[in-house]
DNA sequence: ACAATAGTGTCTCTGAGACAATATAAT
DNA sequence: ATTATATTGTCTCAGAGACACTATTGT
């Protein structure tokens, strides 16, 4: 038996072939009351011309969570935002040109915050917004039956269905939404898309959550919902009202983070 | 600009350096009211002669969820059980031999199903009842934070703490336990352990919920739940009355998978 | 005064939880 | 009869949802 030092110096890692492993991300915002999408259109084969989730290879000096917050400065110019990890997806065939494994990320992001208009330049990127999802399956896993119904608006009102896009990116999203929908009520992911997180309504609040799920919701529930869980535990403090809109001034609150 | 052909023929996927790819099983199963996990002891370095989750290598035509069945049926010798992905764990040094990316799944197992007594033979494997495991973070991300006291208790007693296992494996394994406990009560994932689903008491069902929560359950109200919640959706049908027990005899319900 | 937005109150219904009571078998 | 287990019933309380009402600003 050799000691734990000959066989660190032995070990040879390229005794088996291995897969590429790529990071893609997701980066959603919410602006003028829609859930958004940061696309990329692809200028590479395959699928050139594709509209395609952004992503890149991940660096042997670095972890999955690193390249994403990489990748997310890289592509739209911001930095800590809330990033969690989402799925990893690994079809063999997934992408015609060898094995790829994608470790998938999903971010939130205020609209203010980005700037993909003055990234990389090179690539056009576009905010899609989603429209159309169907079907509301529990849990984490992704959809494993048929792609339904998908449908993106461009920033020209430009339409994409699913399938459309390269490569699995289509189930990739729709994964995404419906993680995004089912935590959206017991953890803080609507916060990370506030504008300004130490300053905003409980009405903007709404509006980030209503796009998210696709759907309108009752105001005063809403307020009552959020106060109970929210105001006794001191994760949000009142900061005063508001000035100079129209209509009676909202109060302000302050998030709390854990 | 070339075409799509010439491209797939020029791509070269060895112009990167590419980490190695593992999936890790955990296999989890409840027997004797408790909830327990295989786990096998390595016989190589790094971490010669601790415990540690069964794992190996992604191949390159097989994609993670089939490498998953692979290795649970090498390893425990079933097939057709649940599995799912759990998590992909990425740090760039853990572990020491050279850069691994592991995607762990978690399989749930009923225990007259198991074989791992008569698997590989030449590695010693066990199941260790997960005894105390502490904080109830939400959400699907992993604990970033310190792990505190995780004790597993094997097969003579042996007492064992999360510090003592190989890798990073205690925080997985505290991933995958806070991940059953969060999704008990809205998915069918207590079904996978059941012995026979077409055959059991609501008693029986009850004892699983108990094992992965930790704590015991209020008989009347599990009854009227679970059968609010399945048998008007026509998901558990009543299969005629337990012959031959102790006290009343039981219905015994089969589980008609969605 | 009126429009517009913010915020409160109320009613009903459902489900969770604690706990008591009843039913049906073996011994 | 007694023990052991299964099953049902009852009471209370908290939260979700529908919906009507009140409050405070600008114009």
């Amino acid at each position: 038996m050799q000691s734990e030092q000959q066989y660190l110096q032995n070990y040879d890692p390229s005794q088996f072939e291995h897969p590429s492993v790529t990071v893609d991300i997701l980066i959603f915002t919410v602006s003028d009351r829609k859930l958004r999408l940061l696309l990329i259109r692809r200028n590479e084969h395959p699928y050139l011309g594709k509209w395609a989730i952004p992503g890149g290879f991940l660096r042997m000096d670095e972890s999955a969570d690193e390249a994403a917050a990489r990748r997310i400065r890289e592509e739209a110019g911001v930095e800590n935002v809330h990033l969690e990890q989402l799925y990893t997806f690994s079809d063999v065939n997934r992408d015609p040109r060898t094995r790829v494994i994608s470790i998938a990320y999903l971010a939130t992001v205020p609209s203010g915050k980005l700037h993909f208009l003055a990234g990389t330049g090179a690539e056009e990127a576009a905010l899609f917004s989603i429209d159309g999802i169907t079907g509301e399956s529990v849990g984490e896993q992704p959809e494993t039956g048929t792609i339904e119904t998908m449908v993106l608006t461009g920033p020209d009102g430009e339409l994409i269905s699913g399938s459309d896009l390269a490569f699995d990116h289509a189930g990739i999203i729709r994964t995404a939404v419906q993680r995004m929908r089912g935590k959206l009520d017991y953890t803080d992911l609507a916060f990370g898309f506030l504008e300004d997180p130490n300053s905003f309504t409980l009405t903007e609040l709404r509006l980030i959550h209503e796009a998210i799920l696709g759907h309108s919701l009752d105001i005063g529930n809403f307020r009552r919902t959020i106060k109970r869980e929210y105001e006794a535990a001191g994760r949000i403090v009142e900061q005063g009202l508001e000035k100079g809109s129209v209509g009676r001034p909202a109060m302000l609150y302050s998030f709390v983070s854990p």
